[in-house]
DNA sequence: GCTCATAGTGACATAAATGTTACTCTTGTT
DNA sequence: AACAAGAGTAACATTTATGTCACTATGAGC
């Protein structure tokens, strides 16, 4: 098949890249880090708001559903800790591991980047 | 009305956070490189591949259709430049701008925590 | 025996993001 | 005249992410 496209040497560099990690670094962390609210739960917890009712309360506006699914997707990925409590009404508390708390240079560097540069950024919505 | 919630000082820490800036500075990094593609593209603009049909096939996989919205994205936003050559077939070539090369730090460290931390991370799909 | 509190879950509905396919526009070439 | 190239656009379809609302479990206190 002929090569249609003959791209820089730039691109081969890049297609190096690519084929070295099966999995993108990118997509790594914007896994562990990405979606809606990760981030503000992230923080949250790393406030020292710890049981779910105070981190439901915290984050105005996400539904119960949805913090669930976060903890739940950041505990699998080893980024928080849950300790449930065996009393009566049920207590859960949750924290940061040491695997999530060097994530900490990332968000610093996301918000860092937010507190410099947001009065240059576009905010308002596309139509 | 009476408080139902009396959350710890670390929780009025994060009050005082989100009114000092009334834009969470988090979600402004995060609305200039979150998306599907726009890591993927800033990468490769970065790398050299500057035009629209090149990225295209660089990109295994976006569309033509959200290529072109996050270029678009991105130059409202400042991150990349677009250069519009008035020949037959036509020529675009897009750059990154100063302003963009300001994000590579908060790449680098997105990157350098999946490269180090990728194998830890759970991979597979929620079912 | 009724109510409250806490940390959820389940079924369903809606919104937002992304993908698909076909089509446009303009000239140089066959 | 038909075709090709490059950079898109338009209308529509589908997928993925979020939100809503009602409901569960259990023991303490009234």
């Amino acid at each position: 098949m002929k090569k249609k496209w003959s791209l820089n040497e730039k691109y081969t560099e890049l297609q190096d890249l690519y084929s070295t990690y099966q999995i993108c670094p990118l997509s790594v962390t914007l896994n562990a880090i990405g979606g809606k609210w990760k981030p503000a739960v992230y923080r949250v917890i790393s406030l020292g708001v710890h049981r779910f009712g105070e981190m439901h309360h915290a984050l105005e506006g996400i539904s119960k559903r949805m913090l669930t699914r976060y903890l739940r997707e950041m505990e699998k990925d080893g980024i928080i800790h849950r300790e449930v409590f065996p009393v009566v009404p049920p207590k859960v508390e949750y924290s940061l591991t040491d695997f999530g708390k060097t994530l900490k240079p990332v968000f610093a560097a996301i918000e860092k980047w937010g507190l410099e540069h947001g009065d240059k950024t576009d905010t308002t919505p596309d139509e």
